[in-house]
RNA sequence: GGAGGGGUGCCCGAGCGGUCAAAGGGAGCAGACUGUAAAUCUGCCGGCUAUGCCUUCGAAGGUUCGAAUCCUUCCCCCUCCA
């Protein structure tokens, strides 16, 4: 009893919705592994800590030990989720779905156990559909219903066109949920609609309608937006260690709250505990760290992680430099060169505009010490290090 | 098939003959401060052989001393009617 309890509480830890939650009570007394399933869109492979969410999720089931049904839309992937502007997707040939399929499986693992995933493709079965099996899952639903999802409808009364084939993406959804007998299914809250038709196809099937499951889009690093690879504000799973811990120490303190709820594995009850320290006087930083270090650790090894926080202190608690930085060699055609275009030769400002700027802005060192004088001209044989800011550094000889 | 609206810098968005390298916001970058690449404040935010020069406002031409702003053609997006 207390398990089922302790189980129910992990699986709603920051879920937006469950539907219905009676429903995924019993499944869970059951004791029989569920089917989890979790689509993806097989154009976007590189994964990012937004994506990690719902596979936290999936892992959280597997560790109740049951089965996560990894599912690659590469079917749907013809038709493009129509949420939002949509510009007409052009479709994958089967070896680049394979492809990204494979870069998927190499990152997924990182966080799913893979003796308890199945990935699977929705063109499986839905190749194998006739014209007339489309017609007859499409008669399974009408345009009203249809219209009732919130985008279509706002879309509908704007007027802004809304073509047919896009009101197939949420019956083939819907299908795959048919197909592979789910019992769950996770999404964003972006995907309620299509995971609720999910339950109608199933319930016409014959079968018990699925449970579903939202959880809320990560927000950016900007904390304002999602977190989106569009958008530069996310943090790529397979970035370096050094660049993960210094962006997720780059959140602000508020939100990092809503990161450790979503992507740490921290008992909620510890995580509570911090925030009431925190509250009484405790420095956030050291908790963020923590978060980082996770992180870091869970994609890279917890080694990685702690060596990611001892250079993250050393570089900016002490100023200390970085220990590996690029070393660059540039040639200087009459024996000097002018540090402007040294700068923007060495990649550490992208025109001698912006060097010029960086350097009446105070940012440009020459071994620690600043620059202030922008006609400044480094003579050839010299070997130095060049910083711009706080982050861009490299070593460069002149030849 | 017919009628109309629009394409501006990374994004949104003003400008509608000179004072426009183009308001404002967002993002980004830098400096100060600090407890961190948090927060806050300030500044920057096309390029260059750099106090001047060059290239930008969908594309190509044209008018003008002078065009993002006017004209012509073309390309693209959108709305309404049928």
């Amino acid at each position: 009893m207390t398990r089922d309890s302790d189980a129910l509480a992990l699986i709603q830890r920051g879920a937006e919705e469950i539907l219905p939650l009676a429903d995924l009570e019993e499944r869970l007394a059951a004791g029989r592994p569920l089917r989890i399933k979790a689509g993806f869109d097989p154009t976007a492979p590189d994964l990012h800590l937004g994506h990690t969410v719902l596979l936290n999720k999936l892992r959280q089931f597997q560790d109740l030990g049951h089965e996560a049904l990894f599912l690659i839309g590469d079917f749907t992937g013809m038709i493009g989720d129509p949420s939002g502007k949509s510009a007409t997707r052009k479709a994958l040939s089967e070896e680049e779905v394979r492809a990204n399929a494979r870069t998927y499986e190499q990152q997924i693992y990182k966080v799913l156990d893979p003796e308890r995933t199945r990935v699977v493709f929705n063109s499986t079965w839905m190749n194998a559909m006739s014209a007339a099996d489309m017609v007859r899952l499409a008669a399974q639903h009408t345009v009203a219903r249809m219209l009732e999802r919130d985008d279509f409808h706002q879309r509908y009364q704007r007027r802004q066109p809304i073509a047919i084939h896009e009101f197939l993406y949420p019956l083939v959804q819907g299908y795959d949920s048919v197909a592979l007998e789910a019992d769950v299914e996770l999404g964003g809250t972006d995907q309620k609609f299509n995971l609720l038709v999910g339950r109608q196809l199933q319930d016409n099937a014959g079968q018990a309608p699925q449970v579903v499951l939202t959880m809320p889009l990560l927000v950016g690093l900007d904390g304002v937006q999602k977190m989106s690879k569009s958008l530069g504000n996310y943090v790529g799973i397979t970035e370096p260690p050094d660049d993960m811990f210094g962006k997720l120490m780059s959140i602000s303190d508020e939100l990092m709250w809503r990161y450790l709820e979503l992507l740490s594995f921290e008992p909620l009850a510890t995580i509570e505990r911090w925030h009431r320290e925190v509250n009484e006087g405790a420095n956030p930083m050291d908790v963020k760290m923590r978060l980082a270090s996770e992180l870091v650790g869970r994609f890279h090894g917890e080694e990685a992680g702690h060596k990611a926080q001892q250079t993250f202190l050393a570089r900016f608690r002490q100023g200390a430099m970085p220990e590996d930085m690029p070393e660059v060699e540039l040639p200087a055609p009459d024996g000097r060169l002018r540090i402007t275009n040294l700068l923007k030769a060495a990649g550490l400002t992208p025109s001698t505009s912006e060097a010029m700027r960086m350097i009446r802005q105070g940012a440009v060192r020459i071994d620690g010490d600043r620059v202030s004088d922008a006609a400044l001209e480094m003579a050839a044989g010299s070997r130095h290090v060049y910083q711009v800011g706080k982050r861009r550094f490299a070593r460069v000889r002149l030849v």
